[in-house]
DNA sequence: TATGAATGAGTCTTCATTCAT
DNA sequence: AATGAATGAAGACTCATTCAT
């Protein structure tokens, strides 16, 4: 169904166009021809590369998906003692947005929301081609060889890793997307101490206090 | 345009029924035609309460929101220690979407992010009526006088009580979210646990601790 | 799916101005824009009475069908020997084209074929909902009694009636189309006398020539 | 615009897979592009051979046209009385319909009905290229030899031979399609005998019975 | 006040045809 | 001569909204 990608250049370029659109009129109103027009091709174009309006969305999620999740995969597989990599995640979510949001078209992140949100609502109807929630527990559990770690040396207090993981990056989701919806209104580095201080000591063992 | 509802029930009703059609379908393919079969009136009739389908939209918004606040703001008003509140609040938060979830209709709660979306993206290109990012910061807000009232008592770590609030909220958020997504892989009452746990340290003066 | 007709007068309207515009421009590219237009009612209400394209090919063979055979049957159901029987058959098969023709329109006739062909293809594909050969079978049917009788009587050769009702049938349809297609170049009264003589003479036994 | 074919056989090849796709998939579902595909070369190279679409509807009614009418000639030009010659052709058409459906393909030989149904179409809009009712009269023409013969012999009755010619070519017609449309219902030796039994008795002399 | 028949702007998708390689 | 990537005109169908009853 899904032709076969002759130009990858072409279709990055459709893509980023993509990505532009939807972000600036939704998944529904954005309109395919729009895309065509804004990555300088005809509308039958955007056929030769994806099957599909509904393709171009899981293309669209995959490659925010996979540029988000590079970052952090580099830094939990850093050689790091847990603290310092939990410290660097909390700090680069706030980094990461930041640059995002440098970029022009730094609100474009927000359809990450919306075809997330139209995935689960497939997959809870059935329909859906993949498990958004799948995806979402191959996120969480990225995070939790650092967890493991910091407990497993004592560091961390001694609390379920599965249930700490959970806790900690939900919150870093909550974290980040109100940051991204208000960051106007708060000093980052402020935010990032205030951020840390919290979290590390309701994750810290008290003998590590002073840390 | 949008003329006063002369039966609030029947209002009422309407909202019930497109809150059901836009969780199902999605905002963009909920049909009004299939809001008025559900809420058993003709098609027509919908426009005598609702100017159009982004007037429901915004009803629908301040349904959920109003909803769910009310018990935060009951939880936070009532004469008790804020440590009891914060608790309460985080535990308040699970259980409120267990409660969801018990209906038929749980995962109605999802359009909520959705109408979210689309409102914050009409606000981004200054066409929408409500700035949904004031809204947000209204919400921070109704949890600040807990954080307030710890600092102040000496309880709460001596942070800066707006970026606390901040990050309570927006954290309890994820949490919310990702709960909802995921809640059949948790025990609820450990993960309560392991939540309060977790942010009460990260919250408390080290000399609090134990408590 | 296909919606309950309200105004069964306009229902009637749609159809004969679909026969117009597919008799003109083929089924394929007959457009429903143009059908609405030439309906004199909006895009949108063609659809209101006709749940796809398709659905009106299907409206359109059973109209053209019943009107077709209404007076085939009317012919065969009443008190008359045979032999006058199968002569009135044959001439009505001409006067029937010709009053078709005299009708602005009369070559509209012509679809009946495209749409026959049509399904036949996507019952030979096992896609179809009708089964169109199983209609043609029926059509032959009805001309069996006619034959039957007259074989009974001893007035027609004694051949097997239901073999004998295929030809009859189908030379007459042969005839009816190529008449259809040719009818400037024939005298109407002498065709249908030879077309007489000569099928009545294949009919009958010899004794009963002379008649 | 047609440029002239360089290679006989890959035209030859394009138009069998233009029969099939359009046999299976109907003139105007049937694609270029599947064409192409199961000619074994690339979609432009059809181009290189017909210059449109419908030029290969051209080329395929053609290709059909002289087929059939091979066959047909080659009796009738063969040395032989009248009466055994219609005999002959009518066998023939039976035959040659069941020699058809042998092959993989025989179901292929409706689209000659729609070409031609399309083709009459442009020629009732002025616009066709070819005349559909002149080359029917044509071949009508073909047969018209073995009626002149039989009159004049005094072995046929005494009619006018146009419209005797008519009657047989299109009654053999319909018998044809019909026979197509429902063989797998008939007994094919009984049909030919009981078609010959009525035809024969319709256009022979009565005295030049029992022949 | 309630209705639902009518509407047509809007959008995805298809595919014959072109043309640079 | 052969190709297939690119194209955009075209068309079926949807659905929010209107309005006569």
């Amino acid at each position: 169904m899904t032709p076969l990608p002759k130009d990858e250049a072409k279709r990055k370029r459709i893509i980023a166009a993509a990505i532009e659109v939807f972000a600036h009129d939704g998944l529904s109103n954005g309109k395919i021809a729009t895309i065509a027009e804004k990555a300088g091709i005809g509308k039958g174009t955007v056929y030769e590369y994806f099957g599909s309006k509904e393709d171009i969305f899981a293309a669209v999620f995959k490659d925010f998906f996979d540029q988000m999740m590079t970052g952090y995969t580099q830094l939990i597989d850093a050689p790091m003692d847990p603290v310092k990599k939990i410290e660097l995640v909390f700090d680069y979510s706030y980094d990461y947005l930041d640059l995002l949001m440098k970029d022009k078209h730094g609100q474009d992140w927000l359809i990450f929301l919306e075809i997330f949100l139209q995935g689960f609502r497939d997959e809870f109807k059935g329909i859906g081609k993949l498990s958004f929630s799948a995806v979402l527990r191959e996120v969480y559990d990225i995070f939790k060889p650092i967890v493991e770690e910091g407990i497993q040396a004592g560091v961390f207090r001694q609390l379920d890793p599965d249930y700490v993981t959970f806790i900690l990056f939900t919150a870093l989701d909550g974290l980040s997307i109100h940051y991204f919806l208000n960051r106007d209104h708060y000093d980052t580095d402020k935010l990032k101490e205030v951020t840390k201080e919290i979290f590390l000591n309701g994750l810290l063992q008290p003998s590590q206090k002073g840390n």
